[in-house]
DNA sequence: GCCAACGTTGGC
DNA sequence: GCCAACGTTGGC
């Protein structure tokens, strides 16, 4: 999120950027591409659900795959906002839409992240089970950059 | 398959 | 409200 301050205006800009992870030998990145589209559901977890109700529609995902791959490997768009998770009756836990947005040109390894010093801090090297997390502007930058993507 | 990190649960 | 025990995630 960033909010850009100009003169007398001050005015919201742009969207969020998030991450999650996907093991790829239960739902892999060229799934969701086959499938078109795919709803995120089952997050048992508060701190990850609270990001998920915080994602906008369009906003942008990297698809990170764990266990297997360990790596950055698309980026997913928000279609649908939070909605009640239908896997439960519980109004805790929400799932999200997303629709597949494009395949990094190249992927942006685990191993390379920690690699970078400029992304010591981001969530996926801090916290390591989070499976929904936000990515800062600056990160998503320096990832697209890393992927061979254009600004 | 091991284990570290961390979230959740439950006894007190 | 603390903290030990336990379960799960995910890197290696």
């Amino acid at each position: 999120m960033c909010w850009l301050v100009d003169g007398n205006f001050i005015y919201f800009h742009g969207m969020n950027y998030w991450l999650i992870k996907s093991e790829p030998f239960k739902y892999s990145w060229e799934q969701f591409v086959k499938d078109g589209q795919t709803f995120w559901d089952g997050v048992r977890n508060y701190a990850a659900r609270n990001h998920l109700r915080t994602m906008k529609k369009g906003d942008l995902v990297f698809w990170y795959h764990s266990n297997e791959g360990t790596e950055i490997v698309g980026i997913a768009k928000v279609i649908k906002e939070a909605y009640q998770d239908p896997t439960t009756t519980e109004e805790a836990w929400v799932a999200v839409d997303f629709k597949p947005h494009k395949k990094l040109k190249k992927p942006v390894t685990l191993v390379q992240i920690k690699a970078d010093k400029r992304l010591a801090n981001m969530a996926l090297v801090r916290l390591g089970r989070l499976s929904v997390q936000p990515v800062t502007d600056a990160e998503w930058a320096i990832v697209m950059e890393m992927a061979g993507e254009k600004p």
